[in-house]
DNA sequence: TTAAAAAACAACACAATGTTGATAAAAATA
DNA sequence: TATTTTTATCAACATTGTGTTGTTTTTTAA
């Protein structure tokens, strides 16, 4: 079972997403037109309808290839605690965030790219639920279904990153992974003191 | 300074307004076509022109007299604690997209909407910023910025808002309020425990 | 009642879509 | 290497939605 996969069609495939990335960050995704994928990829519209039925199908492949970069950061990490109580797992996360800032950027603010955002949190949701499967100790329990538990983290999250982004990044990431980190797990009744810092 | 609105004017902005919510519960942003609208409206495409540039802006106006409803809801609770300390805000929440679930559903599961996601987090993330604000005694101070506690209290809202709808509303609005409240206040540390329910 | 404003209507050029059939180029296979 | 298969190119086409315009009819405000 080789890869048999045609050279031509990897070739095009790959020019198609790059191009589609490319042009994300110039213009909303909603003015991008197939014509305008095709010119930047260098090849005829109709090769375009050859791979994908449309743009959006195009770019939803083209994402995976960047959660994937991100997966196989989170792979390294021996999950001995969830993702709340394990600022590596957020700081993973803001770095990734900052490597491909002006994509991000632009997904997050794009006003016709809700199907992303949506990607994005369950994605998280899905990884915070894993991790916290596997560090909880056999009689332990939660007194919130694991679901919700992990889908306010990841929420949690995803504002901050977006946050961040259209404020241009004015912390490092280690800085919001800190914060998000310590928002998640203590909750905000800790973050109110006497003059703390 | 009367209301020097003409009358046919109110008439046609309302009636397209209430076409395109009924539209959107129907079928996807993206497939409906300003000639919908108008049809829906029973007037003429012509006249959509006449007061709106494009259907996502007529979406904008028509979702503001949505949240007008909650901000009125909003207006009667006096906030002498922080939106996290007080169930009654994340209550008021939940209640209201229970009473408009079809519509909100249909708006936070549409792949070409990001935008109305983003509004949502911005306007939950406002809130919660003035009500932590007018609550935080004076020498009281913040270990976070008072922005980042807003918006991770407003993405984790939102996060459980969607998941709730997207899992057809398993639970009441006061189950998912108090979970949301207890999660933003105490963070998932205190949630779990030994045989906790 | 009259003058002004808005809606209806038909028509238009324009842009993007999605498809087709023929041809040329490249890759896989024997 | 030769040949067979697959893919990409190109031009063309019908279709659909957009945004605008000019004219006529209806409704509103004064």
């Amino acid at each position: 079972m080789a890869k048999t996969v045609d050279r031509r069609v990897r070739r095009s495939r790959k020019l198609l997403g790059e191009a589609l990335l490319e042009l994300v960050i110039e213009k909303p995704f909603g003015d991008i037109t197939v014509q305008d994928i095709a010119d930047r990829a260098d090849m005829n519209r109709a090769t375009f309808y050859l791979h994908f039925q449309s743009k959006e199908e195009l770019l939803q492949c083209a994402l995976e290839e960047l959660f994937d970069e991100l997966v196989s950061q989170f792979g390294k990490t021996t999950p001995e605690q969830p993702i709340w109580e394990n600022v590596q797992s957020e700081l993973f996360v803001f770095r990734h965030v900052a490597n491909h800032a002006q994509l991000y950027k632009a997904l997050l603010g794009d006003p016709n790219l809700g199907l992303v955002i949506h990607q994005i949190i369950a994605y998280i949701a899905r990884h915070s639920e894993r991790e916290t499967r596997s560090s909880l100790a056999e009689d332990m329990a939660l007194s919130v279904p694991i679901e919700l538990l992990s889908h306010h983290v990841a929420g949690s999250l995803y504002a901050l990153i977006d946050w961040w982004l259209r404020n241009d990044m004015p912390h490092s990431p280690e800085y919001m992974a800190n914060v998000a980190q310590t928002l998640c797990a203590n909750g905000c009744k800790n973050m109110v003191g006497r003059g703390a810092v």
